[in-house]
RNA sequence: GGGUCUAUGGCGCAGCCAGGUAGCGCACCGGACUUUUAAUCCGGUUGUCAAGGGUCCGAAUCCCUUUAGACCCGCCA
């Protein structure tokens, strides 16, 4: 073990890499160039799956680059394909342009030209807030561009060869009596109507019949419009089970990952690709989906959806890197209150990458200072970072609604955690009370009080708003509950359940001072 | 029908993909501070790593078999 040769930077993004290195170098391809390939649903909102698949296709790249090769990441944006389902929150006037490309169909919000646009550019604002650069690419000019030109006719030629392959390699018979390409119909401009039936190879044309078509459960009308599509000039494209191996062949590409539930239309672009357009197919690594927390997958046309833009509002860009680099194999559900233990395991791991914390075995402190670095792409700060806890910053958001910046800040330097106010806790601050406020609101608690009890608190707040040291809170509650009849021990109880909702807490008196002993006595007044 | 993943203290999970002392959070117990109070601080308890077999000097980790659960595909993309 101890003789273990430390592959680049020891994380399995290394061994990816590595071993994508040896295939090619093994086919005896070109590598000036390696070109690694993510795709961005256009379809859907993008979540933080889609978001992990660019991500980690940078990390490739930036391993490659590590390795001494230049590497580019391809974000690909599928706005070709069709609209099948109306998401989550979006208006019901998308009904008239399902089954059209989306991106064809207007941009509801207005903002961008398409619809398509608008979903992929959530994803691409979410790339860029974690500082992943790429070379973004559309379905849409690929298409219009005649890029795939070459490779589309290869496949209608071989067409009934391709069906006869799909039905054996994964059971779909459709594609022996349809061709894997569908045009947008001249009339209707939809998609998934228009079945394609035969192709006219001298012409480069297919001859396709818009008819109704089932997607989902529901029933898309056709217009009935025969006609016939030039591959080289009409819009139209391959179904996905061609369409991956033809985009590789033109773009060269040499890694994709993906995710378990297109297992299967990976497998079949593979051999397409392999024997069909004479290009060995591109390595690649298969991840499991996100689960939410119930173990459903996010779907990205339901509203459940985790998007990097929401991730930010409570964690850090490199939680997001954390989650996503940390490994890439196993299920995984995922929720927001993954956020804390993320934001503490980066702290953790940034001072094991200075030194501040020990790790004996030499192949795992290679990996986590290895982690480290991808998380920081690479290009790791000179210096740790001023480390506060999270879960603290949450604790102390809570109690403080009000200047709460100022105040956090204050109870910081008092605790000793810091030295100095720095902008970057600020953030911090900020987002661990966007937390606070979204996920750790408390319902206005039931406190039952009885006659002496609420006597004793009347007294209390009485005495709160009077001029009063601190010191002496402490024990004037006391002395009032002693004083009326009531247990001190379930006086402090109720007073937790009215201040923080909990039946336990921090000494009360210096911590009523801290939320300022007016702003209790009104919180108390609330209860007699 | 085909495929993938998961199984680790009471609970939730990390560690597995590159084998080398089984770890973290919560909970629990003890102590500090307290005339009562812990989101604090210090210390501690808790495990046949699903079952069985194999490889190895050495297996939670790699291989095979079994069991249970989850998910994906078999519309479409």
């Amino acid at each position: 073990m101890s003789e273990q040769k430390i592959i680049g930077r020891g994380t399995w993004i290394d061994k990816l890499a590595s071993d994508l290195l040896e295939r090619e170098k093994s086919l005896g391809r070109n590598l000036d160039i390696i070109r690694v390939e993510s795709g961005l649903g256009a379809s859907g909102v993008p979540h933080i799956g889609s978001l992990g698949d660019a991500v980690r296709a940078y990390g490739v790249k930036l391993a490659l680059e590590n390795f001494g090769y230049k590497s580019d990441l391809i974000a690909y944006s599928d706005d070709l394909d069709g609209l099948r389902k109306i998401p989550e929150g979006f208006p019901d006037s998308l009904e008239e342009h399902l089954a059209k490309p989306v991106s064809l169909i207007p941009d509801p919000y207005g903002c961008h030209d398409s619809y398509g646009m608008h979903m992929s550019s959530i994803l691409l604002d979410g790339l860029d807030k974690v500082g992943i650069k790429y070379e973004f690419r559309r379905a849409v000019d690929t298409y219009k561009n005649g890029l795939l030109q070459k490779q589309i006719h290869t496949i209608l030629q071989n067409s009934a060869k391709i069906g006869d392959k799909i039905s054996e390699l994964v059971g779909q018979e459709k594609y022996q009596k349809y061709l894997p390409y569908f045009p947008v119909c001249a009339d209707c401009n939809r998609l998934y109507t228009a079945e394609a039936t035969e192709y006219i190879e001298d012409e480069k044309k297919v001859k396709y019949l818009c008819q109704d078509t089932e997607i989902g459960s529901k029933i898309i009308k056709g217009c009935g419009h025969q006609g016939e599509a030039d591959i080289t000039k009409d819009l139209g494209k391959l179904a996905w089970k061609v369409e991956f191996a033809a985009r590789w062949a033109a773009f060269d590409i040499r890694f994709e990952a993906y995710g378990k539930d297109i297992m299967d239309s990976v497998k079949v672009n593979d051999w397409v690709a392999d024997e069909i357009l004479g290009f060995p197919h591109p390595y690649h690594v298969k991840y499991e989906m996100f689960l939410d927390k119930g173990g459903k997958k996010i779907s990205k046309s339901l509203g459940n959806v985790i998007t990097a833009q929401k991730w930010l509002e409570f964690g850090s860009p490199k939680s997001i890197l954390l989650l996503l680099y940390k490994r890439i194999t196993g299920a995984r559900e995922l929720g927001f209150e993954d956020i804390p233990s993320l934001m503490t395991e980066y702290n953790e791991l940034e001072d094991i990458y200075f030194g501040r914390i020990k790790v004996d075995n030499q192949a795992k402190l290679a990996k986590l200072k290895g982690l480290y670095e991808y998380v920081n792409l690479l290009n790791p700060p000179k210096q740790a970072s001023t480390h506060v806890n999270y879960r603290l910053l949450i604790e102390l958001a809570r109690i403080f609604k009000e200047n709460r910046n100022e105040r956090v800040m204050k109870k910081l330097l008092a605790y000793g955690v810091i030295k100095n106010p720095e902008t970057e806790i600020e953030k911090l601050i900020e987002i661990a009370g966007n937390y606070s406020n979204e996920f750790d609101e408390q319902e206005k608690t039931q406190v039952d009080l009885d006659d002496s009890a609420k006597k004793a608190l009347k007294i209390l707040i009485d005495s709160l708003e009077a001029d009063e040291e601190p010191d002496d809170i402490q024990n004037t509650i006391y002395q009032i509950a002693k004083s009326n009849n009531v247990q001190p021990k379930d006086f402090f109880k109720i007073l937790y359940q009215i201040i923080l909702g909990t039946s336990r807490g921090p000494k009360i008196g210096p911590f009523i001072s801290d939320i300022g002993r007016k702003q209790v006595a009104k919180t108390l007044s609330e209860y007699v």
